[in-house]
RNA sequence: CCUCUCGUAGUUCAAUGGAUAGAACAGAGGGUUUCUAACCUUCCAAUGUAGGUUCGAUUCCUACCGAGAGGACCA
């Protein structure tokens, strides 16, 4: 259709002997000025001053009406300053309803992506550490943007990178031998997982506060290093366990399934060995760089040499341990090996990490040029509460078990008067807490910092995941009347007038393709938010199922596509949709 | 001091350089003998400051003010 209207409008141009390159066709935002509008007239006028942009879109307009000959466009007119708009007939939206009814849950598939091999690494959170609502954000962006590539036909594998060893281990492990309440190894994971939590963050405290408690600590950490001491064998692999077995029954409440698990451990040599064969290594004579090289003890890398916006950091330390630097670089390259065909690496992380993560980055494309192209880093901002900033040390950190659970339960009590058994409420409560918190941190661009407040994204109101749960729930159950009156959808037994939820249907492919080119799913949590709200207005403004009415099998196809979409959107946003709630 | 991100209704967020800056929450009012009121509907209310580029700027550029993050041995 968008090519259609171009090429009227190209050759209305022409006839009025105009030549112009580049057509800028887009949907206005009030749905009252059509469903296309075009801005050549003012782009014409601003280039050669002679007439004003009104008139000449007048003239556009006569020669596009004397051309037309599709009956899919149905009004040409001027509006605003010069604007050409186009509006399209009834006809063009009853088979946009009845294409998406043929395509069905596959609504907005599209192949622009089918030759990518892409690996995604998000959510990251560390064993013996706490899952907090920072890993619940990664995981929900990273999440939401593998599916929507993967809707454009890429292949996506999901990767999660965990930090298994290190200072913060050997916290949780002092905590741990400190308190006997923290080896009862009785119960579930996730209390497991809190109490290992807990440990930590006492050990974080002692490290701090008591210069002895910091020596045995050290102490720990070495012997995490060299495995010489059973008892510390035995809670490591115990409390690696429990707390990565945790994660797992998170991933499950949130829809993740990851194929790919590394582990800093396992990356730190292969960095060394990089770094190693890197060091003094001259890349251009006559500038005489070089990527490593051996400053106060410590390896590190000038990247401030190749581009003055960047930094120096460590790569090994003056103790001879290899830095997170050194590990991601180990990281990069252990992915590209893992999948040879790979064509693009993408990692979600917050942004505090993005300017260290373009130093590793250059590091990594002088070593291997062929992997420069291929890396991408998305970030996003903090969460941060609204009543103060979080701090693991003053324990008001919210993890991300308690805050499922507090909105699970919130919802839950919603459900008081539905007379369903409780095995279905709590399956429903999961679903709809999931989306609650899901849509709070992708409803906004993931750019900038997201003031978290709790109330707020248990929030079922509104521009909220239950709001566009609730109007597929709806939709849903306007279907199920159907079929018992045995009304059948059929998308040519349309009436008059055009309802306002098929103005916005139409667009959903368009919004996929956008969302997947800037890796952003704010756009379609955006437009999901208007289809819901168009919907229902439709819904409270006439009855949709009725006998009595002969269009009543076109609204319920409308209805059906309507639902597709719904479930479609939201399944890139990595939210399920429930039949009832 | 330097680099990056960002300043939009009271609050939380939208707006590929375009039309009357769009929602939600909060506030004021209206709606249910009809398919789920977790809904619909009406009203109130905003682009940090000063310049510049442009036919046209919330968007691009410069300066300032303000917030956050980062800036070598933690990640």
């Amino acid at each position: 259709m968008q090519d259609k209207i171009k090429n009227l409008i190209k050759d209305a141009l022409k006839n009025l002997n105009i030549e112009i390159s580049n057509i800028n066709l887009e949907h206005p935002e009030d749905l009252k000025n059509g469903e296309y509008s075009t801005n050549v007239a003012m782009v014409v006028v601003a280039k050669n001053v002679k007439s004003n942009p009104k008139e000449l879109a007048e003239k556009i307009v006569a020669e596009a009406l004397r051309l037309n000959l599709d009956k899919n466009i149905e009004k040409i007119e001027v509006a605003g300053a010069g604007f050409v708009n186009f509006h399209l007939s009834r006809k063009f939206f009853s088979r946009s309803t009845e294409e998406i009814l043929n395509k069905g849950e596959n609504v907005g598939k599209n192949n622009t992506l089918a030759e990518e091999k892409i690996m995604i690494e998000y959510t990251d959170p560390n064993p013996f550490k706490p899952f907090h609502i920072g890993h619940l954000m990664t995981n929900a962006i990273g999440e939401s943007v593998a599916r929507i590539l993967e809707h454009s036909g890429a292949t996506v594998s999901r990767a999660n990178y965990q930090g298994d060893i290190g200072l913060h281990v050997a916290k949780a492990i002092y905590g741990i031998l400190k308190d006997k309440k923290f080896q009862d190894k009785s119960g579930s994971h996730t209390l497991h997982a809190m109490n290992i939590g807990m440990a930590y963050a006492r050990g974080g405290e002692a490290y701090e506060n008591n210069e002895s408690a910091k020596k045995e600590i050290d102490e720990i950490n070495k012997k995490i290093y060299d495995k010489s001491n059973k008892k510390i064998n035995g809670i490591y692999d115990w409390g690696f366990k429990a707390t990565m077995e945790a994660f797992e029954d998170l991933y499950r409440v949130l829809g993740t399934k990851f194929e790919f698990y590394f582990l800093e451990s396992q990356m730190a040599p292969i960095g060394e060995r990089i770094v190693k064969d890197n060091l003094d290594k001259i890349i251009d004579s006559p500038r005489s760089r070089r990527i490593f090289e051996e400053s106060d003890g410590a390896i590190i890398f000038k990247a401030e040499k190749y581009n003055a916006k960047l930094h120096t950091r460590v790569f090994i330390t003056k103790k001879g341990l290899p830095t997170y630097e050194t590990k991601e670089l180990g990281l990069t390259e252990e992915k590209f090996k893992t999948d040879p065909n790979m064509n693009l690496s993408i990692v979600v992380t917050g942004s505090e990490q993005a300017d260290y993560m373009k130093v590793v980055a250059k590091a990594i494309s002088i070593i291997h040029p062929e992997y420069e192209k291929k890396m991408l880093h998305i970030t996003h901002g903090m969460m941060k509460l609204a009543g103060g900033k979080m701090s693991s040390r003053k324990g008001n950190v919210v993890t991300g078990e308690l805050l499922l659970r507090d909105t699970i339960s919130s919802i839950k009590e919603k459900m008081r008067e539905r007379d369903w058994d409780e095995a279905e409420k709590d399956r429903i409560a999961e679903i709809v807490g999931v989306a609650a918190i899901k849509y709070s941190i992708l409803r906004s661009s993931s750019g900038s910092d997201i003031v978290y407040s709790v109330e707020e994204s248990i929030s079922t109101e509104g521009d909220s995941g239950p709001y566009l749960q609730y109007s597929y729930a709806r939709a849903n159950s306007v279907l199920e009347k159907a079929k018992e009156k045995n009304i059948l959808p059929d998308p040519h037994t349309f009436p008059p007038e055009i309802f306002e939820v098929e103005k916005l249907l139409y667009r959903f492919p368009e919004i996929i393709l956008r969302a997947a080119s800037e890796y952003e799913p704010h756009y379609i949590a955006n437009y999901l938010i208007e289809v819901a709200h168009a919907f229902n207005s439709f819904y409270a403004s006439m009855v949709i199922v009725d006998k009595k009415d002969t269009t009543s099998s076109y609204k319920v196809a409308l209805t059906y596509a309507f639902t597709f979409v719904m479930k479609a959107g939201l399944h890139l946003l990595g939210i399920k949709v429930p039949e009832k709630m």
